[in-house]
DNA sequence: AGTCAAACCTGGGCGC
DNA sequence: TGCGCCCAGGTTTGAC
């Protein structure tokens, strides 16, 4: 599901709640394979304690950094997300409870709580999955670090991240174009829907193969990865199926997509139908007129 | 090096 | 209404 810049409003609004908070306890788990842990106990043992001193995202993973050294790594996957809200709404297996409960929390999608973390006396981290796939996985300095190394660069806000830096990722490969993008080892952050929008905005159709990229199509794909993410971070990303934020609200920026999930709807540059293919087992949208 | 299937899980949508 | 099938924003692993 989340991608850079829905994983960065995640982060936004946990530094927002967290930071310089302590954690009190664990108020709720039912999966240990969404910790990571043998048991609950182990779990909080490593956590309980130590105040949040930041949060931080590299790619779409999380890494809340606790006081006593410690990491939470975290990777939301396709469904899993984050609620802070009062420590006061309650669980029961894994779905909000009680009569005071805000919109955002009875929304489906928020009710397949697996974690739930007490922040300070009065809030609670919760961490809804519906498919747990996500994690919150207790690590070391060591282990982000190898995290980082196993990740390209940051296309937004990073000055390395120049053309002669891009076009040199694309260098002793020849896969589609499209596949590359979504390769977090060459590129961060990057997924399904913004690698669509990306090559449309860029006039590029997604099964282009890399070494028939002229240096102009290079620079126009290049153009617009940070433009395309910066602009779904000032919407708080996109919310087609599951995505929420840590109040539980929806993002916007599906209302400013051009192609992603539009097939057989008419192109809004040209009127073109939209096509869908497959690419890397992965679907492909694009307009066939405008993207060449 | 690249592609492809399968796996991790669960729910929603569609055709019949 | 019910059943079976396909789909899903991510990532890893293993086979060919």
């Amino acid at each position: 599901m989340p991608e850079l810049p829905e994983v960065h409003t995640v982060v936004e609004g946990l530094k927002q709640g967290l930071v310089s908070r302590a954690i009190t306890g664990v108020l709720y788990c039912d999966s240990l394979k969404t910790i990571r842990s043998t048991t609950v106990e182990d779990f909080a043992k490593k956590i309980v304690g130590r105040s949040i001193v930041d949060v931080q995202r590299r790619a779409k993973n999380i890494f809340i950094y606790l006081s006593d050294g410690a990491i939470i790594h975290v990777h939301l996957k396709m469904t899993g997300h984050f609620l802070l809200v009062p420590r006061s709404y309650r669980i029961h297996q894994g779905r909000w409870q009680g009569d005071l409960l805000p919109d955002e929390l009875r929304d489906p999608i928020n009710q397949f709580i697996h974690v739930s973390i007490a922040i300070g006396d009065d809030m609670q981290l919760a961490f809804s999955d519906m498919r747990k796939f996500g994690y919150l996985h207790v690590v070391t300095a060591e282990q982000v670090r190898a995290v980082d190394a196993q990740h390209g660069p940051e296309p937004v806000g990073n000055p390395d991240f120049t053309l002669k830096i891009f076009t040199q990722l694309l260098e002793g490969t020849d896969r589609a174009i499209k596949a590359v993008l979504l390769d977090q080892t060459r590129i961060a952050g990057i997924g399904n829907i913004y690698g669509d929008e990306i090559l449309f905005r860029a006039g590029i159709r997604p099964g282009r193969k890399v070494r028939s990229l002229g240096a102009t199509e290079i620079r126009r794909i290049y153009g617009q990865i940070e433009p395309v993410l910066m602009q779904a971070i000032a919407l708080r990303g996109t919310s087609i199926g599951d995505f929420r934020d840590t109040e539980g609200k929806k993002g916007i920026y599906q209302e400013s997509r051009l192609v992603y999930g539009r097939e057989r709807q008419p192109c809004l540059v040209c009127g073109t139908a939209i096509e869908r293919i497959k690419i890397g087992q992965r679907s492909a949208y694009f307009c066939p007129h405008c993207q060449r």
